[in-house]
DNA sequence: GTTCTAGAAC
DNA sequence: GTTCTAGAAC
């Protein structure tokens, strides 16, 4: 179960009237509970100091909920002391919030902060922050932060806003915050949209690239001329330059292997491990390679120990597409629920569940034995993804179309779940 | 690898 | 009428 602690947004120093807030806070709730219907595996608690506060909100509530909800509760009580009693993520503040939570976390994470997010954020955007595993409050098992730049009203602070501007903001605000814990509980990263459009992607870097380098000097058409299958070398830069790209990219990396997420994972969890040598395909592969091998295999374990660590529920594969898109060897890990929003199509679904995929184990036989990987004839494997829709841990076969697909995994994931 | 969209499927 | 998929992208 993870918990999420929040304050409500903007109403001390940031002087929106509560009731305003407190309507505005449950209608951003309900909206989130109810598209995660199926998903009990969470709880949204509003802690607040003040009795008539809770009162507001609680009655705010009672128009919006339309049966019982264990999954949004509120309690009253000192922010910190019950963030640590139920050991749950939480918000800083630089209002009153903030001496509380300064007291018990020290000014180490408010450095981690400014660190991570050297630039001003945006109002009603959240910025996710990792505590830091020697912090009293990892310890104590409050894991992540959630800085959360609200608006304000109040005339004697930085930059206050109408009523109308403030309403629309606070809203944003419990939006993102609840977006990012979202993310952040499915082990995906959250990334602030000021970040998003600041930091250029090394697709878009090299997009970029190929089209100063291939387009022709006449006037720039829809897309004009963008060099043929330029997109399939995107993998290529992160081999060769990791320490350019910022931790939402790269999640690890050294002399051998880096280790980037997927740019558009197909599960909750999934990585791409790489040699940093050039290797293009798994037919390159000779029987010298088998300690390269072992090393990708070493560092993919330990990727699914880490995150077993904190969801020990998870079941992971990881192994290779026969027959990959993008150039450069790349071992995909990838945890086995396949809820992701980006898988969008029965070849992605193929592609990880036929035998179009290919765990490191048998690569690493096949080239102990043979001393190379073949590929079986190319039509056969693209046959395979379009193979009929199977649930890869059933019997259901032949599922009608994708949401349909999608509709059952989430039914997995909360009877197997447990 | 994705995006876009025409037309098939419902 | 809307949802969903399959195939082109100069």
């Amino acid at each position: 179960m993870i918990k999420l602690g929040f304050p409500s947004l903007s109403t001390s120093i940031g002087q929106i009237p509560i009731e305003e807030a407190a309507n505005i806070a449950c209608e951003v709730i309900k909206e989130f509970l109810n598209s995660h219907k199926n998903d009990l595996d969470f709880q949204l608690i509003l802690i607040d100091q003040d009795d008539q506060n809770l009162n507001v909100f609680e009655s705010e509530w009672e128009k919006f909920r339309d049966s019982e909800e264990s999954r949004f509760q509120m309690k009253l009580g000192n922010f910190a002391e019950i963030i640590i009693e139920n050991k749950i993520g939480l918000k800083p503040d630089t209002t009153p919030l903030s001496k509380s939570l300064y007291e018990a976390i020290g000014s180490k994470l408010f450095e981690e902060i400014k660190r991570l997010y050297p630039k001003p954020g945006a109002i009603g955007e959240a910025y996710p922050v990792p505590i830091p595993p020697d912090n009293e409050f990892w310890k104590k098992g409050v894991k992540q932060i959630i800085y959360i730049i609200s608006p304000n009203m109040n005339p004697s602070r930085p930059d206050p806003v109408s009523l109308e501007v403030a309403k629309n903001a606070l809203k944003e605000s419990y939006q993102s915050m609840l977006n990012a814990f979202w993310a952040l509980k499915n082990g995906q990263q959250y990334i602030p949209k000021e970040q998003q459009s600041q930091e250029k992607s090394a697709f878009d870097v090299m997009m970029d690239f190929a089209r100063n380098t291939f387009s022709t000097s006449k006037p720039k058409k829809k897309s004009s001329s963008t060099h043929i299958g330029s997109w399939s070398t995107v993998l290529l830069p992160y081999c060769e330059h990791p320490e350019t790209f910022s931790n939402r990219e790269v999640y690890s990396y050294d002399d051998n292997v880096v280790i980037i997420w997927d740019k558009y994972p197909k599960a909750k969890i999934h990585l791409l491990v790489m040699p940093r040598q050039k290797i293009d395909t798994l037919q390159e592969l000779e029987k010298q390679d088998l300690n390269l091998i072992e090393i990708l295999k070493q560092k993919g374990q330990q990727v699914i120990d880490h995150f077993k660590e904190n969801d020990p529920k998870l079941v992971f594969r990881m192994g290779f597409h026969v027959l990959p898109s993008l150039r450069q060897l790349h071992m995909h890990v990838i945890s086995q629920d396949f809820i992701s929003e980006t898988l969008s199509s029965k070849k992605h679904w193929n592609s990880f569940t036929t035998s179009f995929f290919k765990d490191i184990e048998e690569i690493e036989m096949l080239l102990k034995e043979k001393g190379q990987i073949k590929v079986c004839l190319g039509k056969y494997l693209l046959s395979l993804l379009k193979s009929p829709l199977n649930c890869h841990l059933c019997n259901t076969k032949e599922i009608k179309n994708i949401p349909t697909l999608k509709k059952h995994l989430e039914e997995h994931l909360n009877s197997d779940g447990q």
